[in-house]
RNA sequence: CGCGGGGUGGAGCAGUCCGGUAGCUCGUCAGGCUCAUAACCUGAAGGUCGUAGGUUCAAAUCCUGCCCCCGCAACCA
């Protein structure tokens, strides 16, 4: 048994889940339950991140502790995965005990191998971003663009990791296949534009801060709190057990896939390796970072006031369609625009006309010309073989390769095909000529939408059981499926099997009416 | 000369690496069907592929110049 280790990254929780955190977890748990299903042992680990001045100053304002705060955020997440029926093996959160004695251990270990040294940074810093500004950064006034504030000099005393020794080894590790720590960066586009900035040399970089309580001590020197970044990144062997559990850490690591946005690719490809080279560790095999999205063509933002969450998708499709729109409607990898208006669209053309409508026109049929059973067979079903073609062909390729988009019409042209056929065989006809066709007819309906739910289980787990029911399938789901990926043999008991009951229609799939 | 992405019928996109009847979804129009969630099926109209040159028998696709849009530019969740 293969296993299989996927992360989304640890959401910061200064903010609540929006649609971007429920893209890349939705994202990852598609990925999570197709690996189920091909019979991988999967590990599937999200998370918070916990510490940082930010959170801080933010507990102040609502007059709660840090770790007030935290929990009550971290809820939120936790909550919001539930709700989008997320299959995480693993939650972590920067503030577990685990966590931050590994990131002690590991601190500890990089000081001792000399890859930490101390340093006077002097710099411009703005203190409405928490962050050192360059001076061709400011704007004309010498203010900082963004807070419209002059940033005062400080200067501070910190810890500083070697990354720039790292910098040949690290462009031959995502360039070079054969590099026995080879990361693969993608999408390729995003991988050039790392190189190339490796190419312009890495400088080392500060990893501590001075006199910030909510931060994790560094362990050579309490005076000083690790960095955040450096703090988060190190979550993906903390949650696997690099302390306290060897066994599952040397089952699970290195991470298969690391999954994230643009905008911290850079962490996960340059900082994220350096560090576990540092430490001895086996890096990731592979990062891959989608876009972000506009919504309207807006940036997405609190001002402009059109953040989309999770609970807004969810009273407006359900669950299920939720996370198959999230992933469908554009590519992942680079940035698109999303509406509600575009997701309503496909939500009415993929779901409720084309899957649902099929579910819907079959299942009436078999109730009506004999009674509500699944109707016995005849002949061969050739219609089953020719979905199963079309799924083959493109079905897992793209899901490996993260095209959910692709995988969704691959899906939308299995269905049309049936939809296609129906129309060929007219069993409304047939039902008054030819009563032993229709039977076939009717029977290889139900048996190609069967295949092709077992292919949406990944996207929409709870409806897909709905319509295995529905359609008076044998057998729990889950293991039909397992099966049928393991053999592409298309079973003969575990589908709609001829006189079973078929289950109490209901629509799936209503219909929404778009407001113009 | 900072780096990168993009400009394809009304809208959104694919095709560009490996030149050879320009494809998909939506929308529009016409027809069919009535099992179905006014759903489904068939067909049609609509594009000098940002622009100006070049290479070639042949360019959306390769090369060069220009115009326009958008990200990133390292301590940023």
């Amino acid at each position: 048994m293969k296993k299989y280790y996927i992360t989304t990254p640890i959401y910061y929780v200064n903010d609540k889940p929006h649609i971007g955190h429920a893209y890349t977890t939705i994202a990852a748990d598609i990925v999570a339950r197709w690996r189920r299903l091909q019979g991988d042992e999967v590990f599937f680990l999200t998370g918070t991140d916990e510490h940082g001045v930010k959170i801080c100053q933010s507990a102040q304002i609502k007059g709660m502790t840090p770790k007030q705060l935290c929990d009550e955020m971290s809820e939120y997440f936790k909550q919001a995965w539930k709700l989008l029926n997320i299959s995480n093996d693993g939650f972590i959160r920067t503030t577990d005990k685990q966590h931050e004695e590994t990131v002690q251990l590991i601190m500890q270990k990089l000081y001792d191998k000399g890859l930490i040294y101390k340093k006077r940074y002097k710099g411009l810093y703005c203190v409405g971003c928490e962050k050192f500004i360059a001076e061709k950064d400011l704007d004309e006034n010498g203010c900082c663009p963004d807070h419209k504030k002059k940033p005062v000099v400080q200067s501070e005393e910190n810890y500083f990791f070697k990354l720039s020794i790292f910098n040949e080894q690290l462009i031959d590790i995502i360039e070079n296949p054969a590099n026995r720590n080879h990361i693969e960066v993608l999408p390729e586009t995003r991988r050039n534009e790392i190189l190339g900035k490796l190419r312009l040399g890495l400088e080392d970089i500060s990893i501590s801060r001075v006199a910030l309580d909510w931060g994790i001590p560094l362990p050579f020197d309490k005076t000083q709190t690790v960095y955040v970044w450096v703090d988060a990144l190190i979550n993906y062997i903390s949650a696997v057990g690099y302390k306290g559990n060897k066994e599952r850490f040397e089952k699970f690591w290195p991470a298969d896939i690391h999954l994230m946005a643009k905008d911290i690719l850079w962490f996960h490809s340059v900082i994220w390796p350096a560090l576990l080279i540092g430490a001895d560790i086996p890096v990731h095999k592979r990062v891959y970072a989608h876009g972000f999205f506009t919504i309207n063509g807006d940036k997405m933002s609190k001002s402009i006031g059109n953040v989309i969450t999770p609970d807004q998708l969810v009273e407006k499709f359900g669950v299920d369609p939720t996370r198959y729109l999230a992933v469908s409607l554009i590519p992942f990898g680079p940035d698109g625009d999303i509406s509600m208006n575009e997701l309503t669209k496909k939500y009415n053309v993929d779901l409720a006309n084309n899957l649902g409508n099929l579910v819907s026109r079959t299942n009436k049929m078999a109730e009506k010309y004999f009674d509500a059973k699944v109707p016995q067979i005849s002949n061969e079903d050739i219609l089953t073989k020719e979905v199963a073609k079309i799924l083959n062909n493109g079905y897992s390729v793209s899901i490996e390769n993260m095209q959910f988009h692709k995988t969704a019409e691959n899906l939308q042209q299995a269905i049309t095909l049936i939809n296609q056929q129906i129309e060929q065989d007219a069993p409304w006809k047939l039902a008054k000529t030819d009563t032993k066709k229709l039977a076939n007819c009717i029977y290889s309906y139900f048996q190609a939408t069967d295949l092709i739910v077992l292919h949406l289980i990944p996207f929409m787990p709870t409806i897909s059981e709905k319509i295995w029911a529905l359609n008076g399938a044998n057998g729990n789901i889950i293991e039909v499926a397992k099966k049928y990926f393991l053999d592409k043999q298309i079973p003969k008991e575990g589908f709609s099997s001829a006189n079973n009951k078929l289950g109490i229609f209901e629509i799936l799939f209503p219909r929404i009416e778009i407001k113009k």
